[in-house]
DNA sequence: CAGTGGTCTAGACCACGTG
DNA sequence: ACGTGGTCTAGACCACTGC
């Protein structure tokens, strides 16, 4: 349970980590250990985990530096603390989570709900380059979702996304047809895989044929070309997609702090 | 100095703040102290600030309080932490500030110096969409520079932007041509604005011939457009920028966590 | 060795949500 | 009234930097 060259959770009395060794503070080793309870499952998405002086008991710990580990995943968006009520696992789900990961919104209205269609949903070999970008061997099995994106009746985003076979197996056009809400919602409910970061390559394309005709424009136009790589706990890549937007009256926005 | 609706500066054992008045910790009125004194220029830019212990004892609160204060300034990136060294006013002078604001960089290879070719720079009157975005009256004059970014040789982000012309004043194209290091670096050193935070719309559009000619694609061919307005302390908006990508070989990177 | 930020503890009290 | 997270304090000790 404790690390080598981390120093344990026997109090404030145990050894300390020597100089030469790998330090780390023991909020740290707290933190991965709640770090290990949300990835093996032991507290599900929307629930609560137990209160600060609880943790703080079973690790043999101050609440204060339990409260320091939360601290740090509830910045990173694995934890929600809220006042009076406890600390829960994030989710997505909640509405406040919903446009962490959709960037593409109106220009000057209100941001509007996404209607989602899909338009295909089959099993394929990794490409070169989607196996690369997913750790996986070429041989190895992939899910492949196209689906069109509609804001108020225009459709404005085409993405294509490529899972895991193996962890998506039981993932079918059906279920997507009567699904209602974010995908990655979808993905922590029922296929237990949550992504908690992505990595995204923006560009400007021209739109080829297809591209063009779903999304309602002249081929050639102008397309924001969006590539991502989404990582679950551990930094392991479990999602590679294409999504291409138009941008006359939608655009991608962007924060830089 | 004291805000209304707060609890004082005067210890432990001062009255708080009532229920129904606005409450707001105490850590949170040495964040605006300093905030304060950033703002003002009490301490410049790449400076260290007083210990936490000194400003403890300034402020007549624990360590652990002027400690919260700073924790949150660092995270926002307005002050920077240095173990055994104190802590410093961040500033864009430093390499690691140097990917913050400048998202376009190249496809697979290592990230490159970008070099700057300012074409234009002169007085303007505000065009109203920009007038509007600082917040300025339409008669307000302002400073409009057009900048070519090379990487490697090649072109790659044609920038336009305005500047409150009163800020601004003493900026001049034989200055912008002999400095050498990010344009907010400059601001900063030589202009007293310090640019914080950022926001941005992101879209695809067809080259326009002048831009084609300068970034060397063929009129029509697909390029980034980033609109961003830039604001320093206090949410005051001081730079409006259009900045246009080609994405061949370069791409806009973003994380979202 | 002195000074800085970083960690950890223990305890008191506050604000918030729910009975 | 109770339990939750949030604030604040005081003090001890650790890690890092530079003289």
């Amino acid at each position: 349970m404790v690390k080598s060259g981390m120093s344990g959770v026997d109090g404030p009395d145990a050894p300390r980590a020597s100089k030469a060794a790998v330090y780390a503070p023991l909020y740290r080793q707290i933190k991965s250990l709640l770090l290990r309870s949300l990835q093996v499952g032991e507290w599900k998405p929307g629930q609560m985990i137990p209160s600060e002086l609880e943790l703080a008991n079973r690790f043999q710990v101050s609440q204060g530096t339990v409260r320091k580990a939360i601290d740090e995943l509830s910045t990173e968006n694995l934890l929600i603390r809220k006042q009076g009520k406890g600390t829960f696992v994030a989710t997505h789900h909640e509405p406040r989570a919903r446009f962490r990961f959709l960037r593409v919104v109106p220009d000057d209205r209100a941001p509007v709900p996404a209607v989602s269609r899909y338009l295909e949903c089959k099993r394929v070999r990794a490409p070169r380059e989607v196996g690369m970008q997913l750790a996986l061997k070429p041989s190895d099995p992939l899910v492949y979702l196209r689906r069109l994106l509609t804001f108020e009746g225009s459709p404005v985003v085409l993405d294509e996304i490529w899972l895991p076979g193996q962890l998506f197996k039981k993932l079918t056009a059906e279920r997507l047809a009567e699904y209602n809400g974010p995908l990655y919602g979808l993905f922590e409910s029922e296929f237990g895989t949550r992504m908690i970061r992505a990595d995204e390559r923006i560009r400007a394309v021209a739109a080829a044929a297809d591209a063009a005709r779903l999304l309602k424009v002249a081929a050639g136009s102008p397309l924001l070309l969006v590539e991502r790589v989404s990582y679950t706990y551990g930094e392991r890549p479990v999602e590679v997609r294409r999504g291409l937007s138009v941008t006359e009256e939608y655009h991608y926005r962007n924060t830089l702090t």
